[in-house]
DNA sequence: CCGTGTGAAACGTTTCACAGCT
DNA sequence: AGCTGTGAAACGTTTCACACGG
């Protein structure tokens, strides 16, 4: 996509990069409550758990923020990560599906304090239509579009059953949501230009199944731990 | 990690295959509901949203289970997803920390269904311990090691806050848990042969903030799609 | 002298293109 | 004739190793 790129400042950080900067980010935050003032690609490597040649290459792509026989300036790292990452800006967010799921995520603490702010929560299910979670009123699905446009929401998020995740998606994109975060355990087709994230919990078990599995393959002990040191 | 693996029949299928099987799974659990008996290889990977080169080369790793000119029979292939997963033995799974999280999960239909048996929910609140949650009694988070003997608990899921995350992830793999699944926003720290996957809701926001914040930044259009077909 | 920043090598993943089977 | 299975090329990511600067 975009083949050629017609601005200039084309930074053209890596996906895998932009994956973990929000991991840096939380760990940087951490030393900063502690009042560390600098911290080394190998201190913050190891309180991450990636390897530092990678760490200080991904900080690289944003700049050249850190000071040779030193290291990193924490507070200034925040800064320049958070701006990279688009949090010094407000994102208003809205989510669709009040179930458990739904609540768990108004409450998550994580969203409302960097950048996020939650400005909407919509269900199909008049009986919790109504309801104040997290300090806000449950509005119905049918004002989707009206609420999009009037709180200016950039993120949707879906966590609905999969049945109906497909047209709340829809409806989001027909509304100008360029951004949608999916926990249905659907895959969401969606127009080239709209970026969507998913979360899938029973994969992620899997996954870990898959694994499991071949750790119990040759050997039959079920709880057996290699003996060899965390060098992550 | 295990430079020379002694055992002759090492099929090494590649982390990234083994991350998109449960997604083909369920698109092929979808087909084999609505009675269709055998699938393409360009069909599957349209209703996944993935390469079909990359499907068959997925596929091919499991083993030529293909028919040339024809297809993939569904059943069949469901079967052999689901043996590569892990998925035909039974996977006892115990979640910490009942929030609206821990809720979500224990009432999230895609877990008992396939391969998963929510065996216990645990956590430290006097006041939740005793309730009951998708027809089980929440126990106390004391009696884990118990619980995780006794229920044979192969997979453990921490839904805690971030503070007793640690602490909680050591007390499953001091019991012989060796893969733990975590919603906690921090990074657990385990010893070699343990699996640690992580999901974490505010880095998928984080992720999708940063290219909204790239889409915004050139042209100033804020609901702005590009105008090119679906070829995903 | 220590720790960052970065070419270059190694590794893993995706995609192409087509041979080969049904 | 059609679709799978797969070498080989292209691409992206990780890791190494060291030059360079504070």
């Amino acid at each position: 996509m975009t083949p050629s790129t017609p601005h200039p400042r084309d930074r053209g950080i890596p996906e895998a990069t932009v994956a973990r900067l929000p991991v840096y980010l939380r760990s940087l935050q951490s030393l900063h409550e502690r009042g560390t003032p600098t911290v080394s690609s190998d201190a913050l490597a190891a309180s991450t758990g990636v390897n530092p040649a990678k760490l200080r290459k991904d900080l690289s792509y944003l700049g050249s923020y850190g000071t040779r026989g030193v290291g990193y300036d924490v507070e200034y790292l925040i800064y320049q990560v958070s701006r990279e990452l688009g949090l010094t800006q407000g994102w208003s967010v809205a989510i669709v599906g009040i179930g458990n799921l739904g609540r768990a995520l108004a409450n998550y603490g994580g969203f409302g304090t960097r950048g996020f702010r939650i400005a909407a929560l919509l269900d199909a299910d008049t009986s919790v239509v109504g309801d104040r979670v997290a300090g806000i009123s449950v509005g119905h699905i049918d004002t989707l579009e009206d609420v999009v446009a009037a709180e200016r929401i950039s993120i949707g998020v879906v966590a609905t059953p999969a049945s109906t995740a497909q047209s709340v998606c829809d409806r989001f994109v027909e509304s100008g949501v360029t951004s949608v975060l999916n926990f249905a355990p659907v895959v969401l087709n969606v127009p080239t230009g709209v970026e969507v994230r998913k979360v899938d919990l029973s994969i992620e078990l899997q996954i870990l199944a898959f694994h499991e599995q071949r750790k119990a393959d040759g050997h039959l002990s079920p709880g057996w731990i290699e003996p060899q040191d965390d060098t992550s």
